[in-house]
DNA sequence: GGGAGCATGTAACGGGTTACATGATTGG
DNA sequence: CCAATCATGTAACCCGTTACATGCTCCC
């Protein structure tokens, strides 16, 4: 009734894209969801933040909320997008301006703060990021196979591919990186920088 | 002089990683110096926030400034790394964890909703990203060849050239999305989807 | 004269996080 | 019995953004 009637901010969207399949699910049921799919590509919200889009979602008539009780006597809040959400977010995903994506990438910023550091811990920094890509990789491997093998899934199917691959660059990148690391420190012990 | 002795925040080492080059800024140059190079890998601040986080660097003592007088009249604040600063700085690029970076990306958040889309919106949204990291893979090589002119700026050179590659490799997923997207399309009318 | 760039901030807002509170159920 | 998981939130905090204020100079 207020005038609270304004946009979702991108995590609203990336929740309400969760409940556009068409499930209904709880606050907690999306954050898991987030975790095995979402954060590949645009990272995982914290729970309480979960709980708070849904409830700007709600107030704002694109999804509606029923209280289930379960076998356990457990009690659990279940959403379910309506028709205005689903219009909304079909709206969002074609016609909203595409933001550029966001990279903030902590590992490039220590290497270009490359002068400060001993080469060597430099260059275990790299690798520990590259271990981290190749594990990212394989688990997005494994999210697409499972999404693959559901109908109706296919454009989830595709990005967790892209993930993948995405990932599977990073693992390149910081190869070529490193490589590049090992010529420099080369290079500088020859003509005796850092003496 | 109160208990207002915390470390800074990411952006707050990014700031001071720009002066750690040795050269004495203004909050304006900082601004610029990272539009044309941080933000290729580590976003760049607002103006007003490199204002706030040299405040809270010269309370740490990590930097110093003084008022300088131009020709012109115009007064202009410069800032200048302190020893502390340096030491500050070196210990975080060798030793703090490396969280991992940090993606939020818009267009693979639209794809994993594609059975929204209309196809074609779809693909044009791809393609525009497509455009965009052409692009900024062609700055980040503009940059990388100013950096390579510069003795000492080696890591900086370093790291431009990671994010040229990092954007070209942008640009080959986004056409391997598109190939995935065409061959999705052509299934989905093939086996008549969407009535 | 006026707009663009130089230069430095302040104020208000909001998005998002961490930490915490609560309580029930399941399984070792 | 105790830890883990399920499940839902509140409170405090802070990082970072946008919008705005101010004024100067250079150049068309």
């Amino acid at each position: 009734m207020g005038p609270e009637a304004k946009e979702p901010p991108p995590t609203g969207w990336a929740v309400l894209g969760l409940l556009s399949f068409g499930r209904e699910l709880s606050g907690y049921d999306l954050k898991k969801w987030a975790d095995s799919s979402l954060r590949f590509f645009y990272w995982s919200p914290a729970s309480s933040q979960i709980y708070a889009e849904l409830g700007r979602l709600e107030r704002l008539g694109y999804v509606t909320s029923r209280v289930a009780a379960q076998d356990d006597l457990r009690n659990k809040r279940l959403f379910r997008i309506t028709a205005a959400g689903t219009n909304a977010i079909t709206e969002w995903v074609q016609h909203s301006a595409v933001e550029p994506p966001v990279l903030k990438h902590g590992v490039a910023l220590r290497a270009w703060l490359g002068h400060l550091a001993d080469p060597a811990r430099l260059r275990d920094v790299v690798v520990e990021h590259r271990d981290n890509v190749v594990l990212l990789a394989g688990e997005a491997a494994a999210a697409s196979a499972s999404a693959e093998a559901i109908d109706g899934w296919e454009f989830p199917a595709l990005v967790t591919r892209w993930s993948q691959r995405y990932y599977e660059s990073e693992r390149d990148l910081a190869d070529e990186m490193l490589a590049d690391l090992d010529r420099l420190a080369r290079k500088r012990r020859h003509r005796g920088h850092r003496a």
